[in-house]
DNA sequence: CCTCTGCTAAGAGGA
């Protein structure tokens, strides 16, 4: 009689298992839980490989394993062996590993160590603490290891040139602005770094395991730098991640007189630019990295990389840090599958791993809002019944709310959790490491028999072009160019090397380009899986999230979105529709009918936020369409592009800070909203002195350096007159930075004709900083950048950004944003 | 029952 809550009922998952679910035997087996059977020390799991659940097999949990959160209906993976049928996972041999086809990271697995609660929250929601210097310097100094490693070049020249080129790369730029930090504070930092790499890179390391300390040094010397993050998808033990350094090592040990044989090794190096802490996270890191390796080199041991010293401490996992890993990712794994749970034929939210009373941790866990949040949407009282420690950070992080707002939050985190549930069980990606190549091609999403043929060319920074022959001729083709791809070996060995996206499919050969080069795979067959991707719902989270923060962006966006407080109207078109406008937007209203119109009016009028509503074709996205224009001549010429402030804010704070004179700096914009925009930006003292202007006030002036702002990604009225612009250009005695889109300006020939000729004379440079900005924008709801307007990250709507006062926020629906 | 939506991502370090 089974006595779990299901209790039999038509809900009972052990019923059936669905369709979805593959199972298999061998050494990646997965076996369905039929029945959960607990004892005092013990639990004993009838399982079955078939999907008729026959025959069924037994496996005895014991020394701890018992605690495994493991239920009827859930799919495992056994490690280790049975004897005719009957698997013993204890103390010393065999791992359970829960749901291995939720594969996850190692990062997550060691932040759980410290709080179960924090890794399950960082799985739901990603934490935005904006990051830190050290992070971002964390960062750079990988790359800066990573690119020497890929040159081969450890010297210092090399190492500084590409520090350089890290700092001032357009990669970086956004977060050093995102975090207040000039290029040169960046730059001390980042060169403080770089004579420990050298030294390290040319010194073989002594490094004293700390179980022989009496021994002399075992010396470990880097024969070959192999791989450089190298992405590793292990569906045996459930794990993912991706390894800093995978390097051939000397590992030569002393033994007291007799000479002992140096040993060959490949195993991960892990780095890390912080305190040479040697942490159980570090350790912990280092230990599943050799775990997911395993079928790829089986490393016996792993090295932790302090680049700061350049000291190498070597980490030897053993079975029992295996085991006590594996296990919390098994409860990692089962509180994030099961975030929902039924009572009385109800979903809720499950309950998480308790908060800790520990205020050191909590202080500063980047989830502490989100933990905050979810204690009380899952227990309403908890406010008052926690002890003294919980109730601190509950009032400390949700004393702003009001019941509503917790409610609010609580069912549209429940609805994403639900939502989150139903895509992971139709997750395909399985299929990768569970199918062959014959089963994956029979239902289309998989070529295989493949092998690279001629060279990888690079496309851009992190793109390669791969070229791959097919040995077999499959009919079934169910990829498409343009699809996101993965690609693995045939054997299964090689699971997830790289991914990418397909760009020509024939029936004998392929093309994609992917984000590593797999060129020194030159013998291995290979296998190209189509890849929905994972996709979650943590963007959702977050910014629901973020709407519960206590600061005065998100209290007006709680007010509006949750207690529904009446967006607020101007009364009088006239006040912001100036006399120049009215026959412009007069004009563009023409081709629309009276309700659109009307909503337009109200777009306009609008402080908040207006909602258009209709039945489908009744001509909303018409209306919005025409909204731009019309919003846009609204203000005279009240034409502003955010990204491009931003970004000149950005570069002038780096230019002063390199020692301009503010004086000697002038900024241009062809719209009086965006001088404004920029103006606004420019507050702070730092700026005094910087002129900003329009076009016609430089008249006869020059400026030491010049920065214009296009604005428009076409030229415009007021740009498109040609001896504007050339006063515009021609007003810079030095230095001239143009900011927008080269690729659409180019489109009026005589900006073509400029570029071109500064082009051919090696007179300019093009960066890119689109992508970057997403960080300049703490609003609650994150914006990317995109000229002339500011396109919500939610798939919910979008935010336009046009004239002084009003943000005029347009819900639709996602019609439009493929329009857009 | 079907399709479409959305789209790096695992880690950067500090107490
Ligand atoms: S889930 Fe398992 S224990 Fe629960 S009713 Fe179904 S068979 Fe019984
Ligand atoms: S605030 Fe404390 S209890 Fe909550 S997730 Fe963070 S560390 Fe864990």
């Amino acid at each position: 009689m089974c006595n779990c809550m299901y209790n039999n009922s038509p809900l009972c998952p052990c019923s059936k298992v669905p369709d979805h679910v593959i199972l298999s035997g061998g050494l990646n087996n997965r076996y369905w839980v039929v029945d959960v059977e607990e004892r005092p020390g013990s639990k004993t799991l009838t399982i079955s490989c078939s999907k008729s659940l026959h025959p069924t097999e037994t496996c005895l949990l014991k020394d701890g394993w018992e605690m495994t959160p493991v239920h009827c209906g859930d799919v495992v993976h056994l490690e280790g062996c049975s004897d005719g049928g009957s698997w013993l996972v204890d103390r010393e041999q065999g791992f359970l590993v829960l749901l291995p086809d939720s594969l996850i990271s190692g990062t997550s697995i060691s932040n759980s160590i410290r709080c179960m609660r924090r890794a399950v929250l960082g799985d739901m929601f990603k934490s935005f603490d904006g990051g830190s210097k050290q992070m971002l310097n964390g960062t750079m100094v990988h790359e800066v290891f990573q690119r020497a490693a890929t040159a081969k070049d450890f010297s210092l020249e090399k190492l500084s040139k590409l520090a350089d080129e890290a700092l001032q790369g357009p990669r970086y730029l956004g977060d050093m602005y995102a975090l207040g930090v000039s290029q040169e504070e960046m730059k001390q930092e980042l060169h403080d770094y770089l004579p420990s790499l050298q030294h390290w890179a040319n010194t073989p390391s002594n490094s004293r395991a700390p179980s022989n300390r009496q021994d002399p040094a075992t010396v470990v010397t880097v024969t070959e730098l192999a791989d450089i993050e190298e992405n590793v998808w292990a569906p045996r033990f459930g794990l993912k991640g991706k390894i800093d350094v995978t390097a051939r090592v000397r590992i030569q040990r002393p033994r007291n007189g007799s000479h002992r044989m140096p040993e060959e090794n490949t195993v991960p190096l892990e780095l890390k630019t912080g305190k040479e802490s040697n942490s159980i996270e570090h350790r912990s890191q280092v230990i599943l990295y050799t775990l997911m390796s395993l079928e790829r080199y089986n490393p016996e041991t792993g090295f932790l990389l302090y680049l700061k010293t350049g000291n190498m401490h070597p980490v030897a996992p053993s079975h029992m840090d295996r085991r006590e890993l594996l296990k919390l990712r098994n409860t990692l794994v089962h509180h994030i599958h099961n975030s929902v749970e039924q009572e009385a034929e109800r979903s809720r939210l499950s309950r998480l791993p308790d908060i800790l009373t520990n205020r050191q941790t909590c202080q500063y866990c980047p989830q502490k809002r989100n933990c905050a949040l979810y204690e009380r949407a899952v227990d309403p009282s908890a406010a008052d019944v926690s002890e003294d420690v919980v109730q601190d950070l509950l009032q400390q992080e949700t004393g702003h709310l009001t019941l509503p707002h917790l409610n609010y939050f609580s069912h549209w985190l429940l609805l994403c959790c639900l939502e989150a549930t139903t895509m992971e069980a139709k997750n395909s990606r399985k299929r990768v490491w569970l199918q062959t190549v014959q089963e994956s091609e029979k239902n289309g999403s998989c070529v295989g028999n493949l092998q690279l043929s001629g060279p990888v060319t690079v496309q851009s920074e992190g793109v390669f072009l791969h070229r791959f022959q097919r040995s077999s001729v499959a009919s079934q083709q169910g990829l498409a160019s343009g699809d996101r791809i993965v690609v693995s070996d045939q054997e299964g060995r090689l699971v997830g090397l790289a991914t990418g996206y397909l760009c020509e499919i024939s029936r004998k050969a392929i093309s994609c380009t992917l984000d590593r080069d797999l060129s020194k795979f030159s013998g291995v067959l290979f296998r190209v899986d189509g890849d929905e991707g994972v996709v979650g719902l943590s963007t959702h989270l977050t910014n629901l999230s973020r709407l519960m923060e206590n600061c005065p962006d998100s209290d007006r966006l709680r007010e509006l979105v949750v207690d529904l407080r009446s967006p607020e109207f101007i009364s009088n078109l006239s006040s912001v529709l100036p006399r120049e406008a009215k026959d412009t937007v007069a004009n563009i209203l023409k081709g629309l009918n009276k309700p659109q119109k009307q909503a337009m009016k109200k777009v306009l009028l609008s402080k908040d936020y207006t909602l258009i509503v209709g039945m489908p074709g009744t001509g909303k996205t018409t209306t919005i369409c025409t909204l731009v224009p019309a919003l846009e001549s609204v203000e005279q010429g009240g034409v502003s592009n955010h990204t491009e402030a931003a970004l000149i804010h950005m570069l002038l704070s780096l230019l002063l800070k390199a020692g301009c004179k503010p004086s000697d700096v002038g900024v241009i914009a062809p719209y009086r909203q965006q001088l404004k925009s920029i103006s606004a930006l420019l507050q702070s003292s730092a700026f005094t002195g910087v002129e900003v202007n329009t076009v016609d006030k430089y008249q006869g002036r020059d400026k030491s350096l010049i920065v214009l702002s296009f604005v428009r990604s076409t030229l415009g009225e007021l740009l498109k007159d040609w001896r504007r612009l050339n006063v515009a250009i021609t007003r810079a005695k030095h230095k001239l930075l143009m900011v927008g889109s080269a690729a659409t300006l180019r489109r009026y020939t005589p900006v073509e004709k400029l570029l071109n000729h500064l082009q051919q004379e090696n007179m300019i440079s093009f960066r890119n900083y689109l992508g970057t900005f997403t960080e300049l924008f703490p609003s609650p709801f994150l914006v990317t950048a995109r000229s002339p307007l500011l396109v919500s990250n939610t798939s919910v709507g979008f935010t336009l950004s046009v004239g002084t006062h009003t943000t005029h926020t347009v819900l639709l629906s996602h019609s439009l944003m493929n329009y857009m």
